[in-house]
RNA sequence: GCGCCCGUAGCUCAGCAGGAUAGAGCGGCGGUUUCCUAAACCGCAGGUCAGAGGUUCGAAUCCUCUCGGGCGUACCA
């Protein structure tokens, strides 16, 4: 249950009637002050400024109305037009207890569940995976966790480069390299031979220097785009080596999200190249709609919202001078795909914020287009940079750019030294596992716990700090509360744990508020799709449960207050768990 | 030039459908351990919420302008 949601449903209703007003939220929040209660409302005053009427006088008629006696104990007026409201202790008490048997947690499921459609990660697949592609999918994957648990039907879609330009300069590569070697040596040494003989890592070295020698060599520039309508014909040996590089590079993808813990896997991925039949088939239906208009020999849309310095219509093109295509026509095709096909009723983009203008545009072209139905959603769930210490772009001390393996691999080095520094008495295969959750759960709750839209400063030292808002400090916490149970199994005295949650000391009920706000805190980092307020809920609660556990023995209490307390840490810590799970962060029962 | 985002403690960040005395962590200073994990906890110091106007009973939050920073801005993705 959503306690929050409750109150102001009961209040909002209220306080519409009272008001005659068609919106009159009750604007229920938990208190700025504990000395105010557990929840207030705030939206009696600004509904009185609409009337020009009392505050306060209004509140009280407002709480004259209303019925909360089964939640509450009290409910009082207090300044300017608050009305602070103070949760029974037997409402609190009942709640609780319903949790203790609820997988959810207590977490209602979405009223009505959609089919939402999550495009994210997306690397290029002519190179390795490096620092640019982290956010989207720590993002990503969160996103679809929390909402895959809120019951929608989420649908993956990793819109891989695996098309274009990038790949003609690959294959254009491999051809030249191919002609410079001596034929005896074409067998061994062509990649081509075998994928065996061609590792990522060639891939990546390729790359480079096909890149450059597109931007230096007028010949070779032509070659890969030759290559390019050579694939986009079928030409099965340019096609052959295409699947080459593909399949190379989605290996490597492969481990990497297998290292991250990412969902994503072989079936979410539906790239550029998969898009390539039904371009064309865009500027058509655009050409249809009379949506299309050539300028400067390429295909535009001109939409009358964006407007350039002069103020005239900025254009979206969609077909290139030369008959290319685009970025925006393969977003358009997948639009297209995925409202017909996957049935989507929403879309979302997580990519970073550089992106907004294009997506804007995008958005409004497939509406013009009527691409997307009335009620379909797209929004771009946009992020902020990875900086470096210095406040500049993440990069190497060199300034190339940072390949993700590793960057994690770093993580987890750096976790396992922590915990052999900490516990060197453990196992050596366990030290490793606990280093893997510890290191990945820190490159992910960093990103993770920060407003996604601004920038963020990345830094191995304060993500695998033990304090401060972390993962290692919430898998701490964990820990320390999976180490009462052993405790209390290995003990002569073992006792039977009932059932009944019993609220004694302030710092319980403070505990029990906190974990019957875990569902509060499920929905207001899915509404918005801000999963740092997820992390801030996690983080406060096991800030509540440190004051109980300071101030509350658990396992030296004689019954029933021993049970009692023993169910409290047991559903922190499930909370904990839970809560994290949804992050795509892992605990660890010791470390 | 135009557009979007941002400027909160020394540092990294919360808080922003307007609400009660602006909160954390790090760093600094000072404490706590015969006690269920001290990888912990508690206390203190630290702020003209970039600046100036405005709206309001009430502004870090909304509006306008100024300064400072980032990003984007026709054939890359």
């Amino acid at each position: 249950m959503n306690i929050k949601k409750e109150i102001d449903v009961r209040l909002s209703e209220k306080l519409a009637k009272l008001t005659n007003l068609s919106d009159a939220p009750a604007l229920v929040n938990p208190t700025s002050n504990p000395k105010f209660g557990d929840y207030q409302a705030n939206g009696v005053m600004s509904a009185a400024k609409h009337l020009k009427t009392n505050p306060q006088k209004l509140a009280e008629e407002l709480i004259a109305t209303v019925d909360l006696s089964d939640l509450v104990e009290k409910v009082e007026v207090a300044g300017p037009g608050f009305i602070n409201i103070t949760l029974k202790k037997d409402f609190l008490q009942d709640r609780i207890a319903e949790n203790l048997h609820d997988e959810r947690l207590g977490v209602p499921l979405a009223p009505q569940p959609e089919r939402i459609v999550i495009d994210y990660s997306s690397p290029n697949l002519a190179k390795e995976m490096h620092v640019g592609h982290l956010r989207s999918t720590i993002i990503g994957d969160a996103l679809v966790r929390l909402l895959d648990f809120l019951g929608h039907n989420i649908i993956r879609q990793n819109h891989v480069g695996d098309w274009g330009t990038q790949f003609g300069m690959l294959v254009a590569y491999l051809d030249k390299l191919q002609k410079d070697l001596p034929p005896e040596q074409t067998d061994s040494k062509n990649p081509n031979a075998s994928r065996n003989s061609l590792f990522i890592e060639d891939l990546e070295e390729y790359y480079r220097q096909a890149k450059q020698l597109f931007d230096t060599d007028e010949n070779f520039a032509n070659l890969a785009r030759e290559c390019v309508v050579k694939l986009q014909s079928d030409k099965a040996d340019v096609l052959k080596r295409w699947k080459l590089f593909r399949d190379i590079s989605w290996e490597h993808c492969k481990k990497v999200y297998e290292k991250l813990g990412t969902l994503l896997t072989e079936q979410d991925i539906r790239g550029e190249s998969a898009y390539n039949d039904d371009l064309p088939e865009v500027i058509k239906a655009l050409e249809e709609k009379g949506l299309l208009t050539e300028s400067q020999g390429a295909k535009c849309i001109f939409l009358d919202e964006f407007k350039d310095k002069d103020g005239n219509a900025l254009p979206v093109i969609v077909q290139k001078s030369d008959g290319g295509y685009l970025y925006a026509t393969t977003d358009l095709a997948a639009i297209r795909y995925r409202v017909q096909e996957l049935k989507a009723d929403r879309i979302l983009y997580v990519t970073d914020s550089r992106q907004s203008l294009h997506f804007q545009q995008v958005f409004a072209v497939a509406r013009k287009a009527g691409f997307v139905p009335e009620g379909v959603r797209l929004e771009h769930i946009a992020f902020g940079m990875m900086l470096g210490p210095d406040g500049k772009p993440f990069k190497t001390r060199e300034g190339g750019t940072v390949k993700l393996m590793d960057l994690l691999d770093e993580a987890e080095h750096r976790a396992y030294n922590l915990v052999s520094e900490k516990s060197p008495h453990l196992p050596e295969d366990e030290k490793r596992k606990i280093a893997h959750v510890v290191g990945i759960g820190a490159v992910k709750y960093a990103d993770l716990s920060q407003n996604r839209t601004s920038d963020y400063v990345f830094s191995f030292d304060k993500m695998l700090s033990l304090e401060g808002n972390t993962a290692p400090y919430m898998q701490y916490a964990y820990a320390r509360i999976r180490s009462i149970f052993r405790k209390n199994k290995s003990d002569k005295n073992n006792e039977q744990i009932t059932d009944r949650i019993t609220i004694e000391h302030p710092a319980e009920r403070t505990l029990v508020l906190k974990l019957l706000q875990f569902a509060e805190a499920v929905e207001s980092a899915t509404s918005d799709y801000f999963p740092h307020l997820l992390c801030n809920y996690l983080y406060d609660l096991a800030g509540a449960f440190t004051t109980f556990y300071e101030s509350c023995p658990v396992l030296k209490s004689s019954e029933p207050i021993r049970s009692s307390r023993l169910q409290l840490c047991q559903l922190t810590a499930r909370t904990i768990r839970t809560g994290l799970g949804l992050l795509g962060i892992e605990t660890v029962e010791q470390m």
